[in-house]
DNA sequence: GTTGAGCGTT
């Protein structure tokens, strides 16, 4: 099959516009997204008993309908609903799922800078709330005059709206806004290292070694050997669930038998004191700090093109090779153990772009690098993401969203709710969240990557 | 009825 376009509009009467399906004929929900933002799935009238039909979603992808092709006819947008009246019927059961769910999916209440200054609170939920229920909206101001303050705050239900509404810029009421999670929330918010310590190393295992070998399970970022030599290095990957996985394993470089644990800084994490200073960005303690300039917390993702498909061992259980395109080659990374945004795409770009159309929401794996969002925040709720949210969507009250987030073939049936991905699923974990596809690339490997690295400020972490 | 980076009278 090759790429055809269907006709899609918002909602019946509304004009419809035109989206390119991929090669094998099914629509990208990213593709969707990008053009009508938060909208989880599609539906369309059956010609023949005018009853709406909601077209299958798997994986991200949308399927034509059985009959064949998508044809003349106009697809509508689905987006998901926030069940009001049931929650008033059911005060207690609702508040008892959402305080779960809080307490799981770590929803925060989330600050909205920028409002136009006749933004009321009733037009801030109703914005929000194409996104998912919203548990909260509120416009701050001033108590004199009831002025607003240009700014206010919202909670969500469900954590995968949270993501969603953080990974973009939203339009409200003309203005663009941001989203964040307020600074008074942002302590609380846990990181998940992306740095193993490798203990019982030998003089003459070198960062190439390191690299090559820990290579197969996933990208590494930074290969990290103390001089003069100490027996021991560190190893960082991009994807902190790769980290956790070889924690406690013994493995056999060169003949050699290392063990890998977890990369425990002796002192303080935060660099501390004297020395270390740098580090960019994602762990600072005023994640604002990171529009003065550059990010350059992160190491960079590698010159490594499609060819490099396939190439990880697989830590779980195995949903195929991760095929997302993660190069592997490039000289000293940088040294953070958390997610490497930059890698991702991810990015905090400041105010600029404000005129452009940045609708794609996170987990639809498409042009996050001109999103602007706070690196860290989303570092952690990515990792977040990867540790409990796809196991608990079942537990959503928007089924939707599954299909944003719970690519691949991830049928987790059993219970996976202390995070990691144990189970029989075959659960594509945190890359193939973050590229949106299961287990492929949608965008051809074209992630925006980030700059080639320079070399980076080794003292962000004291690990002596 | 002005303003436009910020961080919440609960």
């Amino acid at each position: 099959m090759s790429i055809e376009y269907l006709q899609v509009a918002e909602d019946e009467g509304e004009e419809p516009i035109e989206l390119p399906t991929e090669e094998d004929g099914t629509l990208l929900l990213s593709t969707l997204a990008a053009q009508f933002p938060g909208s989880s799935g599609l539906k369309y009238r059956n010609p023949e008993n005018k009853i709406v039909r909601g077209v299958r979603l798997s994986e991200g992808r949308l399927h034509p309908p059985p009959e064949g092709a998508w044809g003349t006819q106009i697809f509508y947008c689905v987006f998901p609903k926030e069940n009001k009246r049931k929650s008033d019927d059911n005060l207690e059961n609702s508040t008892a799922k959402t305080k779960r769910m809080e307490t799981k999916l770590r929803c925060t209440d989330l600050i909205v800078l920028g409002l136009p200054w006749k933004t009321t609170e009733q037009n801030l939920r109703e914005y929000f709330e194409t996104f998912g229920e919203v548990l909260m909206a509120q416009v701050k101001k001033d108590p004199k005059t009831g002025q607003s303050k240009g700014f206010g705050f919202i909670r969500f239900a469900s954590y995968e709206s949270q993501m969603r509404v953080l990974a973009q810029r939203h339009m409200i009421d003309g203005r663009w806004c941001d989203v964040k999670v307020p600074n008074s929330k942002e302590g609380l918010i846990q990181q998940v290292p992306c740095k193993v310590f490798i203990g019982r190393c030998t003089e003459d295992l070198t960062a190439d070694d390191l690299r090559d070998y820990f290579g197969k399970y996933g990208e590494v970022t930074d290969v990290f050997i103390p001089k003069p030599f100490r027996a021991f290095s560190f190893v960082t990957f991009l994807d902190p669930e790769v980290a956790q996985s070889l924690c406690g394993e013994d493995h056999i470089i060169k003949g050699v038998s290392v063990h890998v644990s977890n990369a425990a800084p002796k002192s303080e994490t935060r660099g501390g004191g004297g020395g270390g200073g740098g580090g960019g960005g994602y762990n600072s303690r005023d994640p604002r700090g990171s529009h003065g300039g550059p990010n350059r917390g992160g190491g960079g993702g590698g010159q490594g093109g499609p060819g490099d498909q396939g190439m990880y061992q697989q830590r779980y259980n195995g949903p195929g090779p991760n095929q997302g395109n993660w190069g592997n080659q490039g000289g000293p990374r940088g040294n953070i153990d958390m997610p490497n945004l930059q890698a991702l795409g991810i990015t905090g770009q400041g105010q600029q772009a404000s005129n452009q159309q940045n609708c794609n929401p996170l987990g639809l794996g498409l042009n996050l690098g001109t999103l602007p969002v706070n690196p860290a925040l989303v570092a952690a709720a990515l990792n977040q993401a990867s540790w409990g949210l796809i196991g608990n969507l079942q537990n959503q009250p928007e089924p939707n969203f599954n299909q944003g987030f719970n690519n691949g073939p991830n049928n987790n049936t059993g219970s996976n709710q202390n995070g990691g991905n144990q189970g029989g699923g075959n659960n594509p974990g945190f890359l193939n969240w973050m590229s949106g596809g299961g287990g492929q690339s949608q965008d051809g490997g074209q992630w925006p990557r980030p700059p080639p690295q320079q070399t980076q400020d080794k003292g962000f972490l004291k690990y002596d």
